[in-house]
DNA sequence: AACCCGCTCAACCGCGGAGGG
DNA sequence: GCCCTCCGCGGTTGAGCGGGT
């Protein structure tokens, strides 16, 4: 009865990742590039199913994740977002550039859904409005006119996907399409993207000498990050700058407070590696589109969210 | 010191969609 | 249109850890 597992063979290895296994899957990925992950226990030798090989990947190996706690930014954008778009955690990460979608799960479910909760009977003498919000989350019972502004933004972000995948001349910039081409590999550029992961891990054998409990928790990918940004750009000044200096604007002028520190604190890394070069190569590689800092679901959101701010009414579940 | 309890987060499970034959 | 395989996503679990008693 019903879809047997994955890998339910016997010898499949379960539970935590050694050191020894991540290496051999970054080593794996570093030369064939992610994808096929059908192939990569056979390929690699790793007795571990191919779902397992690509969450780790995608959840900690991959290049370019930030660790550690969330800014109180990205707090506010995880809740406006979670707000606007329910528990779809994917897209919500795909707005938060350097956190996975299980990371903002977890946090979400450990840190924010308890806040939100002590906010909501806190807020219980002034009326009702927090629990409109807090039920709001579990996408149950979204107000209409916010359901159709959200169908009208995926809309539009299709059209605009759509001609841009159909010109040749463009990179592909937007969230939609780029995770549509996500399985699109650009091999001439994957020796960027993957040294960095070979780099990564030698730093990371370095922490496990010096270390051995925590590092394979927290050097590697923290390592990861800051080599894979340093690795992603040093000659792309000017177009990582504009583009960091609209993701600035945008985001204050769509979340109400300054830009995260990540985007701030590294727009000397972050913003270049948008530069249409790199970021489209760093982004449009990694198995998980992280996109995420291209122009169009920015603005058209920002649009949207300009749109409700024009009908208050319609905007009951605001939070900040 | 020993035990309990709550918290965190990496990893697993199962479903559904996409795409190819 | 159907079947199969692969992949991605969201929900859930449980090991490990730290704090409290």
């Amino acid at each position: 009865m019903g879809r047997p597992p994955c890998c339910d063979k016997e010898g499949v290895k379960k539970g935590p990742w050694t050191p020894e296994e991540d290496i051999i899957l970054v080593t794996y990925i570093q030369e064939h590039g992610p994808g096929n992950w059908r192939a990569v226990p056979t390929k690699t030798g790793l007795s571990r199913c191919s779902k397992s090989c690509r969450l780790r990947w995608t959840n900690y190996l991959r290049p370019g994740i930030k660790r550690g706690n969330f800014t109180e930014q990205e707090e506010k954008m995880i809740i406006h977002l979670q707000d606007l778009l329910g528990n779809r955690w994917a897209a919500i990460a795909s707005y938060l550039p350097q956190r996975t979608d299980n990371d903002i799960k977890n946090y979400w479910n450990t840190h924010l859904k308890k806040k939100l909760k002590k906010l909501q009977t806190d807020n219980n003498s002034e009326g009702n409005f927090e629990d409109e919000k807090f039920s709001s989350s579990s996408s149950q019972r979204i107000p209409r006119g916010q359901w159709e502004r959200r169908l009208q933004t995926d809309i539009q972000m299709a059209k605009k996907a759509l001609s841009e995948a159909l010109s040749p001349q463009k990179p592909i910039s937007s969230n939609f399409s780029s995770s549509m081409s996500s399985n699109i590999k650009e091999q001439p550029h994957q020796s960027i993207c993957y040294a960095s992961s070979a780099d990564n891990i030698a730093r990371l054998l370095k922490g496990w000498m010096k270390n051995p409990q925590k590092s394979s928790k927290s050097s590697l990918t923290q390592n990861s990050f800051n080599n894979f940004v340093v690795s992603a750009g040093t000659d792309t000044a000017s177009s990582g700058t504009k583009c960091g200096e609209y993701l600035s604007e945008t985001f204050e002028s769509l979340f109400g407070f300054e830009p995260l520190e990540s985007f701030e604190s590294s727009n000397s890394e972050f913003s270049q590696s948008l530069s249409p070069d790199h970021a489209s190569t760093i982004l449009q590689d990694e198995s998980k589109p992280d996109h995420i800092a291209n122009e169009m679901p920015f603005s058209l959101l920002e649009k949207w969210l300009l749109d409700e701010a024009s009908c208050p009414d319609k905007n009951s579940v605001r939070l900040w």
